[in-house]
Parts: structure tokens; C-alpha cells; sequence
DNA sequence: GATGAATGAGGGTTCATTCAT
DNA sequence: GATGAATGAACCCTCATTCAT
């Protein structure tokens, strides 16, 4: 005779992994990975600190929570746009609107795609997804130099350069607090990115 | 005992911050923010920690320092060439290589051009530093938009997508430890912001 | 519904004390009184931690019932032998068999027999019932004096000698993990404390 | 210019380690191993935590010490006894007396004798000191029963023995704070453990 | 009666900062 | 001025215990 059943149990679950992410998520682009302690987080949550150890088993666990949920979907979209049988161009413009519509749903990307923020183990692994990212980018790209659309020049550099103006505008908005806009970043990225990329004669 | 003189004092003082403005730098560059702690500087430079406090409030002062003055001499080089009576896209040129330039013989510029590290009032320092190097970009681009060079794109995220994809770049070198490809990414980044940014008619 | 009758409660206790008992022994024997935590025991014996409390007011308690489920027929079989009508001889001899063979049939007896592992109230308690042994011990050896078989040792002496090598031969199985080697410890043991006990006239 | 001399700072960490040797030894005895929490010996010792942690390396460092200075002594005193070239039956008596010297000087012997208290690596650690002693002992129980003056009886029991009934008496002296009878402990026990080693014909 | 989610005291450890010498 | 011993706040984590369902 359980308190819950299954079904309640699995809700309840999601109900707490929601209100971490979210909370997580808040201090994190509010203040900083620094200020996410589990006190700070319990006590944003509305929980005591023991009830989190009751979801996650540390800290870390936590963090890959937050950038699982994060970057996997977005992962995934870039991804599929990759693979998809469309013009390099048009990828690149939709790997772009895949990653700002995310940032609107989600502004917890800005962690996954923002390198340099923790260290050791769970450096590494966040590594491995940008370098992930950038790989299917680079794909791309080389399509493009393939088909003699784009210039040709390093597919490595322009993909960093891709992904870190990404990156940047995307921090940016954060930190400004203007995420209105938006609408007019993707055209104005694919305008400079893609009338610098693609061959002029 | 003999006191030092004002000017013995003033040689020690400049003494003092070189060397921690050089092990602070290696420390970070080296191991991360994280492993900058009082007594690892003071380790590393050859004094104890009180001294440490002698010559600095604490350690936040120490990273304003570092960051001082890796960014001061940066955001003079750019302003210099913005307000220097080159063209735009020369200016655009100009400053990246000043950027690239500093990075080499100064790894800490990372820190410096890097947001999101910090929380608080340290943060605001660091968003007005990056601010004030975004606003001398901009004036750029709006000559260059004015001069009928540049395409109409909005000024401020043009220059956002330009700062962004450097510090990206940078980010990505310290991440890879990579410098060699340097020579190679400022005639890239060029290439495509400018070949982008051009009014292509 | 149906609640259980008093009949059916009194089952279901002993059901579940056998239970407890027999998992948290299995627990301290082999990995120590350190891994004996509630959520592990109930775990282990298959029932919630909450459940654990409707039977035992803590975990004091459950530590209690195992030592007092372990000793108390111990001690009983110690205090028969000692007031059976045998030679004070014999009665140590079958004393230490006593002991043996109970460690041989449950080696929890290590956890009784050993002081010094608890604190307050509980090393209390636990030195009574070692003192308990010791005293039956003491009548034996009087016996012996008495009789004139033994030396006119101090029979407390002798008896902590005789109660201590026991304890320290046990705990050095249980380290060693050698259970084998029994058979021949009790005749080791009365060869040597018999033989430095019987007057050698 | 140190605040202190070299000398001064060597004496300074004598002080600490006296002072936390003496008080972690009356924790342990009186209450046991688990109440020696580094908060707890810090406030007996009258500073604070984060002092205690500029002496030792963390909790293990100070376990580890207490054993070090406790023991080694000790093993040293018994290994010099049994590598002498007294007779096997001296021999004995004199690492007899060694111990319960010791014990005098310095209750802490009794951790160090008595196993089973950690876990890990320290246990481990305890145990090959242990092993140490016991093998100096069955050294010399060996020479006895090769000299044809002991028994022929398994020489690990015996020294298991040996060790086992000091361990004991030492901890039933501590618990019951009688160290009075001590001078008595050593005849008595050299009394019966050598008259029942000896060969009776 | 059973359950297990929630709790919170407490343990080990780190490190910025102070201050007597 | 320099020193570094002392401090204590803050962190992560464990686990005995409670209580609403």
C-alpha cells in the first residue's frame, strides 16, 4: 500500500526535476554556476536540502540534469537539419532557428553552448557536446565548399565562428535581459554569416 | 628602523602587482578561475598571504586588477583605431588584429573578454568593459553603414555578432590550446564579417 | 477492514524481529556496524524505513535487540555450566566450547562479546552484560581455588584473562575471516590458561 | 621576518599535536571512536576547526597520528625484546611488562591494540600493526617450543592469545578505570599463560 | 499498519580574511 | 611592512527520524 501509486509517484518526480530545472536554471543565468549551491537551490525550490538528495545524488547530478535537458533536444535538432537533404544554406538558417527557438523555450541553452564553465569531469563532458554541435555544423559547411556555394576557407574556423557568434548573442541577451530581439537576429546572422560565406563571382 | 620612501614604496607596490598579475594570469590561463586562491597566489609569487592583503583589499581586487589591466590597454587600442581615420572596414580589421594581437601576448585577455564568470558587482564591472569595447565597434559600423559600405543591419548586433564570434574564438584556443591557427583566423573572420557586412551591389 | 488480531499482531512481531535480526547481523559481520543504517536494513529485510519504526523506537533499539537476542543465551549457557555440579575444570572448558559454538552458530556473538564500540548509554549497557559473563566466570574460577585446583590468582584477573583471550580470538577470526581453524583454539586455550591455572604441585 | 623563529614554530606544532594527541585520546577512550569528530577535538582542544586542518591533513591524519605515536614506541620496545637474547620465557615477560609500561604512560595504547575500530585503509593499516606485534610474539614462542621448554602448540594461537588477553585486560582497565591493580596484571597473567606454556614434565 | 517523501542536524573540508607579533 | 596561525562561514553530503496519506 503505497503512499502513491506508480503513475503518482513518476508526477511527483517530474513535478521536483521541473521545479529544479527551473529554479536551476534561474540562478544560473541570474547570478552564475557559483550560486547554485544545493542550499540556494533547495531553498528556491521551496524544499530542504536533504529532498534534493532524494532526486539527485549530488551536485554534478544536478548539472548533467540541466544540461541534458538542455542541449539534448537541441542537439538533436541540429542534428536532423544536418542530415535533412536541404541546401547547405538553407541548414545553416535552420540550424540557427532551431537553436534561437530553443533559447526562447529554453534559456537554459545558453549554459550547454557556453563552454568554459566548469572543470574537470564535467568540463569534458560539456565539451564533448559542443564539439558534438560543431561537428554536425562543420558538415554543413563542407557541403557547402562542396557544392563551390561557399568560400574556401577553414570549416573548423568558420564553424567556431558560427557557434561562438551564436554563443555570443545569445549570452548577450541574457545578460541585457532583451530577448525581444530576437526575430530579427536569425536574418541578420544568416544576411552577414552566409553573405560572407557564400562565393561572390 | 628605515622606512621606505614614498618612492621605494611606490617600486615595491608596482613590484608586487607585476607579480601578481603574472601568476594570477598563469594560474588561470593554467588551472581556471577556480584555482586562484589567496594562498596558491601567494604561493606562487613568493610571499605570504597577509602581504597579499597589503597590496590588495581582497580577492576580488585582485581579479579587478588582472582584469584592468589586461582589458585597459585593449579597450584603448580599439578605441584608437575606431576613432583613427581609416575606413570602416580597415578600422574592423585593425581592431581584430589589436584583439588577436593582445591574446597573444596575453592569454588573460580570455577572462577579460569573456562574460557570464562572475556574479554581482564584479559582473557589472565586467558587462560595462565589454559594453564600452561594443560600443566603439558600433560607431564603426554605423560609419561604415553610413558611408553606404555596410549593409543596414542593426548596428548593435552586428557588433555583438563580432565581438561574440571573437571571444568565441578565443574561447575555443584556450579550450583546445591551440594558439598555432591564429595567423589564420583573423583573414577568416574578416573574410566572412566583412564579406558579409558588405553591400554587395 | 480487517485489523489483525492480537494474535496475528504478535506473529507478524516476531516475524518481523527474526527478520531484522537476521539481516543487520548479516550486516555487521560483514561490513561492520557502520553499514548498519535503517534504510539499509529495511531495504534488506524488504520492508520501508517507516515500517522499521513501528517495530523499533530507534536505532538504538534495534542494536539493543540483536545484542540482547545474540548474548542473552549465551550468558545463560554460561551461568548453567557455571552452576551445574562439574569440576571447575571442566565448567571453563565447556564454558569456552559454550562460546564457540555459539559464535559457530551465529558470529554476531562478536559484536557482544567485543566492548568498546558504542558510546553513553548503550557501552552501558553492554559492559553489564560483559560483567554479567565475567561474574559467572569469577564463581568458576573461585570453585577452582577453592578446591585447591586452581592458584590463588585474583580470580577477577583471571577471569577478564581467560573472558578477554576469547574475545580477542574471535574478533581476530572475524578479521582473518579463518572460521576454520576452531576445532582447535578450545583445546589450545584450556591447555594453556588449565595449565597455567592448575596448581603444578 | 616570521612571526615566529623556526624554533618557535616547531615548538608552536609540538604544543597542537600534544594538545590533540591528549584530547583525542580522552575522547576515544572515554566515548569512543565515533565521537571524535574534528568539531568536537577542536573545541576540547579550545580552537577552532579550521586550525586543526593547518596541522592535519584531514580526520584520517589525525587517526593516523594518534596510532603512530601510540604504537610505534611500543613495537619498537617489543621487537627489540624479542630480538634480544634473553630466554624465551623472559622474553615474554618483558614485552609483558613493556606493554602495561606503556599503557601506563599512555592510555592510547589501548586503540592501537585493539582492532576492529576503523574501516578502509585504516583498518587495514591497524591491522598490519598488529600483525607486526603478533609476529615478534609467535618469534618468540617459536624459540620456546624449538628450545623444548614451551608446548607444542600452534604458535599463531598462542600469540594470538598473547595479545588477545593484554587487549582485553587493558580495555576492561580502561572501562573500568581501575588502574591501580596493574602491577599485579603482570605476574598474573605471566603466571598463567607461561605455566601453561611450559612444558610440565 | 505500511509507506517513503521530507526533514534537518551534523560531519568533513576549504578558503578568504584578520591580526598579534 | 611582512608573516602565517587562527578563524569561521559556507559548501557538499549522509542518515536517523517524522508524518501525511
Amino acid at each position: 500500500m503505497a503512499r502513491y501509486t506508480e503513475k503518482q509517484k513518476a508526477a511527483l518526480d517530474i513535478l521536483m526535476k521541473d521545479a529544479v530545472y527551473e529554479h536551476a536554471m534561474k540562478i544560473i543565468t541570474d547570478e552564475g554556476l557559483g550560486s547554485l549551491t544545493m542550499e540556494r537551490l533547495a531553498s528556491d525550490v521551496g524544499v530542504s536540502r536533504g529532498t534534493l538528495y532524494n532526486y539527485f545524488d549530488d551536485r554534478d547530478a544536478v548539472l548533467d540534469y540541466v544540461e541534458e535537458r538542455t542541449f539534448g533536444p537541441l542537439l538533436a535538432a541540429i542534428k536532423e537539419v544536418a542530415a535533412s537533404d536541404r541546401q547547405p544554406e538553407e541548414k545553416l538558417t535552420k540550424i540557427l532557428e532551431s537553436i534561437f527557438t530553443g533559447i526562447y523555450e529554453d534559456r537554459a541553452l545558453v549554459i550547454a553552448l557556453t563552454p568554459n564553465k566548469h572543470s574537470g569531469a564535467k568540463r569534458e563532458c560539456q565539451m564533448r557536446r559542443r564539439t558534438s554541435a560543431l561537428e554536425a555544423i562543420k558538415v554543413v559547411v563542407n557541403e557547402g565548399i562542396a557544392a563551390e556555394g561557399f568560400k574556401n576557407l577553414s570549416p573548423l574556423l568558420v564553424s567556431e565562428l558560427f557557434l561562438g557568434a551564436v554563443t555570443a548573442m545569445i549570452e548577450s541577451m541574457v545578460f541585457n535581459g532583451e530577448f525581444q530581439a530576437a526575430e530579427e537576429i536569425v536574418p541578420t546572422m544568416m544576411e552577414i554569416i552566409l553573405g560572407g560565406l557564400r562565393k561572390s563571382d
